[in-house]
DNA sequence: ACTCTGTTATAATAATTCTATAACAAAAGA
DNA sequence: TCTTTTGTTATAGAATTATTATAACAGAGT
């Protein structure tokens, strides 16, 4: 579990934690049933504290990316809410597609990004 | 300029703000040479405080949507740089995709989605 | 017994957000 | 010229959030 954490970043920590985990889960370099490092050995590794890192274990069980097991720790263990994730990328993406629209983005040119970032899938 | 404020959000009043005027300009509700009201006018409309709209407009300024004129206040001039609208865009989608791909969101999907909200572009 | 797990409680510090006043120079209009 | 309105800046206080620091607890593994 190589985390990199920027602390110039503006970006909170706990926050920037959730994000890599979640970029891992989705490059499958964690997979359903692996278990994170524990809080306070992650925090000792990243050399932060362990309620920050807590705090996003936290956040990513509410989001339901991982399930807590009192013997294993935090687990990746992502649940499938197809029309709840459907409605959140909704909300997320009026806003970023609004600022398209202003800044001369067409429609072609955010499919193309979205394919080429998303180049594995089918 | 209607604007809503939500003041049980946990969103910022400052972000509530720049979001609703970057909605309306992608929507053309507002237009290129369009004036905003005043910050202490908008402020009193709203019921919050001059400084909070000040720093919605000093992030709008600072993000290209609007140039400020001392005669005429903050007016709507949207700046063009499609290399740097790009480069932000694909920063923001590469964490909504990488969700996307771990609640079973398809590309096929994503795009369909896309085309929803962008209906009225080519 | 001992260690490791998540969890909880409490407290202190720092940073951010929002508000409250106040003042300034530049420009517009009377 | 006088007044008003503009954005801008400064300062300060309150409220919230983020982060750290200790400490303790129960459950589970060895």
């Amino acid at each position: 579990m190589l985390i990199e954490i920027d602390f110039n970043s503006e970006e909170a920590l706990y926050l920037q934690l959730r994000n890599q985990i979640i970029m891992r889960i989705a490059t499958m370099e964690l997979r359903e049933g692996d278990s994170l490092p524990s809080v306070r050995q992650l925090a000792e590794t990243i050399g932060i504290n362990m309620h920050t890192v807590n705090k996003a274990y936290t956040v990513l069980k509410q989001e339901g990316f991982v399930k807590v097991d009192r013997r294993r720790g935090a687990v990746i263990a992502v649940e499938l809410d197809r029309m709840k994730a459907l409605a959140e990328l909704k909300q997320e993406l009026l806003l970023v597609l609004a600022r398209c629209r202003c800044k001369g983005i067409s429609r072609q040119d955010v499919h193309a990004l979205i394919d080429e970032i998303m180049y594995l899938e089918d």
